[in-house]
DNA sequence: GTCTATATCCAGATAGAC
DNA sequence: GTCTATCTGGATATAGAC
């Protein structure tokens, strides 16, 4: 049996899923000086030492973490912009499904703060600091592009698209930074609130909340 | 001579605060657990045996940093709320000066983060916990003040005023955030873009930009 | 008052038992 | 396939020299 695309191997490709999901928790909250290897193991109920028996280390474990990060942030950024939908409505559904799902889940805040704390920390791996070089700016390009679009159809407010682009993320991230900072305390914000920064007064929003895994992502 | 108020006592507490902005800078990028001792005393110039002399321990430093800074940023929340000034104008003041400071100085979006980050970090002394604890909801509790008095004057839009005091920091903290990831690439967006979240797009916001130390703090 | 050298401890990583 | 025991490196903290 080849071991590349035996039952056994898919079984060992979801253990390790397991084990990524289980660490980005800590990481996001801990950092990733601070958060040590037996941590992970104690969350995930194993010894520490089978963490070895997957991942080469701690560094390598780090980092297939961060690239999976990007990847379904950046999925998810090139589905909101591929939908067939007004460029207002696409905005309007990716905050209203990230704050919606902010409240229930902690997988999406623990996400993109997984991500913003890499992207400013110096104290992690190179190889990690290379990913984030080539991948970071993409959900900025997707949004600014919306938020053109949507000012051409008048439906966005007037502004440097870039400038707004960074406005949402920099919103999402602060909203994810006191999502985990607060934990089952947190309450999510009205959205209408938060969409006063980029629509005009006039059209109120309707109240669009899909029920979904994980906001944009 | 009395040590507590003589001549060298003062030089010696103005190193101690040489040293405490030196590492402030240092643990807002890279956290508690990955900056190292040797790190500070690097960018401080001195060797790191000699940190040990004006401070018990990494952790004794660290607490005395986030207890300083929490100390400035709830003394500038006090002071803004003192004001002589209608509600809209003290937010709009906040804002504005918080964002300029951003550009030319990453003193303030250090010490936001740096609190931020610490908030959140479950890897962090105990004594810092309890800092937290009793400090962090003040910035907060002053702002939605401020955002209720200028509803009632209407000048600031309808909304839980908590939810907009939230919000108000959550977009500072990402922006932080943002400032620090992009070092000196960083440039701000427009203050207008900002303000619409909390004001009646119908009053034109002048240009208040006060030169001033730090942001609000 | 500051630096260099050293002790101690802890976390990452490995090896071997079951 | 998983756990326990151990090796090793590096960071905190101390002690002693100048």
């Amino acid at each position: 049996m080849r071991p590349g695309s035996s039952h056994f191997e898919k079984q060992r490709l979801d253990r390790r899923e397991e084990f990524l999901t289980c660490s980005g928790k800590i990481f996001a909250s801990k950092g990733y000086a601070a958060t040590k290897i037996s941590d992970i193991a104690a969350a995930a109920g194993v010894s520490q030492g089978l963490l070895y028996r997957y991942f080469t280390s701690k560094e390598g474990l780090f980092t297939e973490l961060i690239r999976g990060s990007f990847e379904k942030l950046n999925q998810a950024a090139d589905g909101l912009e591929k939908l067939h939908l007004p460029p207002k409505e696409k905005i309007l559904r990716a905050l209203g499904e990230t704050i919606a799902s902010m409240e229930t889940s902690e997988l999406f805040p623990n996400r993109v703060l997984l991500i913003a704390q890499t992207t400013l920390s110096e104290g992690i791996p190179e190889e990690t600091k290379a990913i984030i070089q080539a991948e970071s700016r993409k959900p900025y390009e997707a949004i600014a592009r919306i938020m053109e679009a949507g000012q051409k159809d008048g439906s966005i407010l007037a502004g440097d698209p870039t400038e707004m682009a960074t406005l949402f993320w920099t919103t999402i991230k602060g909203l994810a930074l006191h999502r985990v900072a607060q934990g089952t305390a947190f309450k999510a914000p009205d959205l209408k609130l938060v969409t006063r920064m980029f629509f005009a007064p006039s059209s109120d929003p309707p109240a669009t909340r899909l029920p979904q895994e994980g906001g944009v992502a």
